[in-house]
DNA sequence: GCTACTATTAACTATTAAGTTAATTAAAAC
DNA sequence: GTTTTAATTAACTTAATAGTTAATAGTAGC
């Protein structure tokens, strides 16, 4: 056997091959600038098995995508109920993965207007993470009247942004988004805002629901931060 | 001159036609996606044209994303003090721009490590930004101890988040990003969140500091909906 | 009006990319 | 051990792309 390599055939072993590579080059370029030679090269595959195995370029895409989609679906599921630790949540698991967000990108920007990939699985779970954010609204642990689909956009906007603009992130700030310095004052800031925005009430309700509610807020806040120590005196003021 | 065409010259007209073109093709497709081809086709003048005025595909590429950065750096000069009016002009101007928007998500996901285009301007722009926001949290508009950057990028990220991923608002509000709805629906939680991030002083501060601050914001907010009355009538129950 | 310059048109070139065809060979089936 | 199947390797094909070369013709200068 000098000098001879034994090939295994494990196809297999040599689909899983070609699907790694493929979501770290779909990830960099995107559909139209990855190429089937370097995932192959990347795979350590004949290019010819691509197609064996998959068929075309475009199955391949769509099926890293529908996967890692259906990988990712683990984010809304498991979202802490309070407001502030879901947004950490989100930002800790979604928000530093790499790949997942680059495919969203390459996603958003390639323009396509017809059906999404996974797109009734997807609706699925932003409804469902829109229902989450209606009953703690109901619930008295978000504010009133405000406009729900947006603070949801809103929440995936605070948290996947530094990841989908980085040049941006490093203009501001001097440090990469994925620099553990950088993660450590992002997570600190979205507690705090994660905090903010779930604090006060609105000021248009009425007094009376307002002492409940003040009551329940001072009850589920009672192991926050100081900053929640001033409604409660703002409570007392009242009475 | 039945059926002949005139040619007429001018240069800086099949400059400027290129240039246009351009700006549309490259926010459209990107720098790789985009086609020479497809740029002159729609500028309708010859592709050799590119290569004249232009020099190279690159070279025609940075000139537009130069301009663009240029004639956008009034977003910033531009901006209000207030926070929230601040965070409503960003988004006016800059968040339904598409091919601005676009343009930075190209830079964005094209994965360069190298000096951007424009970035010793950008640099000084978001400075200046971030100053300003100093100004204000030292002027007692902005709480106290909150990360400048890190509320910087987040302004940015609430304001261009839709237009840099139109796939995710599609599928949680069922709206295009440039539909007249749900711009203002956007625009109305930016106000709320503007005045929300901007609201309450920290729980530390003093007393005095307390009403002083409720003064002077009760002063500035008097153009505003009825949602601060409130609290200016909470302000008279302190007194 | 003639000449020189340059803006414009048209055609060509070398390289690259996804996909295809042909050949080889590992391993399962008999 | 032999045959068949299918996993793998190698080479080929067609179309597209940025850039280049050659030719044409509008217009400024004299």
């Amino acid at each position: 056997m000098a000098g001879q390599r034994t090939i295994i055939r494990d196809l297999n072993r040599t689909r899983d091959k070609i699907f790694a590579a493929a979501l770290t080059e779909f990830s960099a370029k995107g559909f139209a600038g990855a190429r089937v030679d370097a995932i192959a090269r990347r795979a350590r595959v004949n290019k010819r098995m691509l197609y064996y195995c998959f068929g075309t370029k475009q199955d391949l895409y769509r099926e890293v995508l529908r996967r890692k989609i259906s990988q990712r679906a683990d984010l809304i599921d498991s979202t802490p109920d309070k407001f502030a630790d879901a947004l950490l949540h989100l930002y800790k698991l979604g928000g530093t993965d790499r790949d997942f967000t680059r495919l969203m990108e390459w996603e958003a920007i390639d323009n396509g207007r017809g059906k999404l990939i996974a797109e009734t699985e997807r609706r699925e779970l932003f409804e469902k993470a829109v229902a989450r954010l209606r009953r703690a609204q109901r619930d008295g642990f978000l504010p009133k009247q405000i406009d729900l689909t947006q603070l949801f956009i809103s929440m995936l906007a605070l948290v996947i942004f530094p990841m989908v603009m980085p040049q941006i992130v490093r203009l501001i700030s001097d440090m990469e988004p994925g620099d553990p310095r950088f993660v450590r004052r992002r997570a600190a800031f979205l507690r705090w805002i994660g905090d903010r925005i779930s604090g006060d009430p609105a000021a248009t309700s009425s007094t009376a629901d307002k002492v409940n509610r003040r009551h329940t807020e001072f009850a589920a806040g009672v192991s926050h931060s100081k900053t929640r120590i001033h409604p409660a005196k703002k409570l007392a003021g009242l009475r």
